[in-house]
DNA sequence: ATGATAATGTTATATTATAACGTTTCAATT
DNA sequence: AATTGAAACGTTATAATATAACATTATCAT
């Protein structure tokens, strides 16, 4: 089991700069195989999402980036759409934020826990919750093609 | 069954005023029990968000408001604000729009259709989805509170 | 009528995101 | 190595969504 196959929450220790180190290689090697430049700014751009297991802002990663030299927003909204594309990413649409993805290598939308007193989030990608969507859905000759789940609450150590 | 008890996606062929004067109706209702002010603001911005089974954004709200008087964002978001905290309209985080609910009486969450064609939504409240998330929510030791449920797709005229 | 509370008006500003266009970088081909 | 076409990036401006702050008005309970 990889560092990046974590439980949900469970990296909440510290010890974090391997999830990062992850992310970047596998980035790295997502890219390579899809012929796609994994350039020096997307590459700081994955970092800093990667940095706190937390959702985080575009001005956020904005700022972070200014700190080392000129930017400006729509060279982190570059960045960001690429790593979604590329399923590196996460937009949380009720955050209006960006989290690193936890299964990256096939895109898709996954399913979101986010705790409302840490702010910490996991990933999940429950076969459950698509399946009771795609049925339900059915139900009202609904054809689904994107899911957007993002559950708010308190994750285990806020509870 | 009420009118607006109507299964999803059902009222798209036109005598729809009669969606808006149940949904006034039911409001005023709400709010008499509740002791709250239905007033005419509120009622107004109620009705434009009803006038069509789609969701319309806070700035087209205001637009339309603005044919009829002065009025800045601040009237619109606070009307939209009671609105939601009544349980009568729903905020759709991935497009930014707000609308109808369409099982008013008790604050709930609720799960929303929404065709990429042609803009239609349907709303849920599918017991099932509700506990597939809860059940695997639970398994990551995550006490849901809240949940963003938000499916694009097709709907069953544009399939 | 009086005072307290809630709602609204008004102005300004914060926050999130994209348009438009010129320049640079990079890799493939010659 | 030079050419060149596409992709990425820099830069400026602006669009779109949402809230802060404070003055004024309407409503309700006493
Ligand atoms: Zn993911
Ligand atoms: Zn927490
Ligand atoms: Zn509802
Ligand atoms: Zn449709």
């Amino acid at each position: 089991m990889k560092h990046s196959e974590h439980r949900a929450f469970s990296c909440n220790k510290g010890g974090h700069q391997i999830c990062i180190a992850e992310a970047v290689q596998v980035a790295e090697s997502l890219c390579r195989q899809r012929k796609q430049r994994f350039t020096s700014i997307r590459r700081r751009v994955l970092e800093l999402v990667w940095h706190q297991h937390k959702p985080i802002g575009a001005y956020q990663v904005l700022e972070a980036l200014q700190q080392e030299g000129r930017a400006a927003p729509p060279t982190v909204y570059r960045a960001l759409d690429f790593l979604q594309q590329m399923g590196l990413v996460h937009r949380i649409a009720s955050l209006n934020a960006y989290v690193g993805c936890a299964h990256p290598g096939a895109p898709h939308d996954g399913q979101f826990l986010i705790c409302e007193s840490c702010k910490a989030l996991a990933e999940l990608d429950a076969a459950e919750i698509s399946n009771a969507i795609e049925q339900s859905a059915d139900r009202s000759g609904f054809k689904p093609h994107r899911q957007t789940v993002e559950i708010m609450g308190l994750c285990p150590r806020c509870r």
